[in-house]
DNA sequence: ATGAAAGCGCTAACAG
DNA sequence: CTGTTAGCGCTTTCAT
């Protein structure tokens, strides 16, 4: 035999001390009325019959698991990540924990990374939407459980639930700004063709800082595809293919920036020649060459605001919080716009 | 009211049909003796009431929770991140699900990861070791408790348990051998002060391959430090000191090489001038300026491969397996070394 | 300060 | 094919 087979319970302190589980109960979890004598010796057994709490028990009799189910697009994104690590940090000291869902931008695994939360019993729900999310109907169970929800950076007007997003609509328009301050005319777009808040709110900043510097709309120059550094290729592709070439490229994420970087070194329109800008601020995003201009959504606010709202929504259940944090974009200037 | 406060259970489905718990557990388990009338309204009436099952309490009644708990040093890693992603993959369709724990590289976290994981009760430990960790009694536990452990990567060898490690001897003669083929003579080497054997049989491997092609091995040459870009910076600078500065870098990772590769670009040593090479394969490895040569560690593969040695375990709980899978590195070839 | 006992939601051995 | 019943390990109210 190696060793005894049972893992060892309260029960087994109580036993091994002549007291009743009650008290044991009482005397690990810091329960005041327990006498100092009581309380040492049941953490000395404990230590000593190499006790570990089963928190499965624990959560099952008082309806609290101290998760928190974090749901992202993809955890590949450098920008995710950084989210992630914030929420891990900020939850730090609080007693809860995280468990990580990737919906990898697909809608169906979205839903079901929902159901398999909620069955895990987890206390509350974080979500950044995948691309697909066109309908949320499938988050309306989280808010039937009344456990907190907060959506972050990908959200969705039809849920009426605390939000932490960027200003998307500034973040398109000073990207657009800054391309126009440096000297370009004819700023291209290349963006996704799924219609989710964030994106369509850069374009609108895309839009209006053009019609703000006087600047026509050419509707020629907005390509809706996807999002990827292939599609960054494909995109200046088609672009170059207009009789009215644009000198300047907005890409919607820095993925794409990147594609449609590599495609105009080739094809020897190296930025800034014609400029690119990307959003999100990716690792890679400084280290390439030309080095990106990007904007920078920073991630760790958007984790700290959402621990923030988690908490008070713990806090205070009966509050109905729809608060929404705006985040401020920043631009960085790089060497692909500075002309 | 915002509706009836309880979830469903199936009591209130054994209620509203007249039948008794385990006919309706039994239903939506697909115990196969079961009246298709009975299961099909059993099925209907769970639906119509909305009813998601309680997985805790069935994992504590039954002792498993179908989750396996993923310890990785960090998700910031484009490298951690791939595996993780195939873990996922490689577990679609078994029922096993993954929780993550970050390390961030600290040992005292790792430790803390080992218990929470513990405590959720998983079913099984896949884990990747900081840096830090130099001792891995936290794990024995996770032995004791007669659940399977697999180590993957970062590995140690007081582990009695199944690994699916990288050949890194291989990788580092590679590494080397590929410089010295592209005519390079004093290869410098930029590691981490940490023991941890994936970086000394690198070392070994760099070693071999100087002596397989009669090349002095130069201790100056062997610098000791930390695996960031700063670091990567910080050793080029320490080299550039040398008496007799080497003409080729091999960096420990990638974000090492990349900082070495921006502080010779700042010297006006521009890679492959001076040829750098480094680990991982990361993200951003293949679009900076020149692209960086590295070596490619199989992330997917190692992911499912993990999968696998966990599933054989699963299904033959008596086998002590400890087989060690042994991944083949892979030489990309960048300007960073083309000389 | 401590004990007794009920029960969280589910499973499964045993009966019928 | 279905019901009865006993727990899984823990928390918590009500006693004492």
């Amino acid at each position: 035999m190696s060793g005894q087979k049972k893992k060892t319970t309260i029960y087994d302190i109580a036993k091994e001390l002549n007291i009743t589980v009650s008290t044991v109960s009482r005397a690990l979890s810091g329960f005041p009325a327990i006498s100092d004598t009581t309380r040492q010796a049941v953490i000395e057994t404990a230590k000593r019959l190499n006790y570990s709490p089963n928190k499965l028990a624990s959560a099952l009799k008082s309806g609290q698991t101290h998760i928190i189910g974090v749901i992202v697009p993809s955890l590949q994104a450098h920008f995710f990540a950084s989210i992630i690590h914030s929420i891990e940090k900020g939850l730090k000291g609080s007693g809860y924990r995280v468990i990580l869902y990737q919906s990898n931008e697909s809608l169906i695994s979205e839903i079901n990374g929902v159901k398999t939360l909620l069955e895990a019993q987890v206390d509350g729900i974080m979500a950044s939407l995948s691309l697909e999310t066109d309908n949320v109907d499938h988050f309306s169970e989280v808010i039937k459980q009344n456990k907190p929800l907060i959506l972050f950076d990908r959200v969705h007007e039809k849920l009426d639930v605390p939000k932490v997003i960027l200003d998307d609509f500034k973040a398109g328009y000073t990207a657009t700004q800054h391309l126009i301050d440096q000297g370009y005319k004819n700023i291209a777009y290349l963006t996704t063709i799924h219609q989710i808040p964030i994106f369509s709110e850069r374009l609108k900043g895309y839009k209006a800082a053009l019609a703000d510097n006087d600047l026509p709309l050419n509707e020629e120059n907005i390509i809706f595809g996807g999002l990827s550094i292939k599609d960054g290729r494909f995109g200046v592709g088609k672009l170059m293919r207009l009789e009215h070439k644009p000198d300047a490229i907005i890409a919607a994420d820095d993925f794409t920036a990147l594609g449609a970087i590599k495609k105009l070194k080739e094809i020897d329109q190296v930025p800034p020649k014609i400029g690119v800008i990307g959003f999100a601020n990716e690792a890679f995003s400084a280290y390439i060459t030309p080095t990106l201009s990007t904007i920078d959504q920073h991630p760790n606010q958007m984790g700290t605001e959402c621990v923030k709202l988690f908490l008070d929504m713990i806090k205070d259940k009966s509050a109905h919080n729809t608060s929404t944090v705006i985040i401020e974009p920043s631009l960085m200037e790089r060497q692909s716009t500075l002309s």
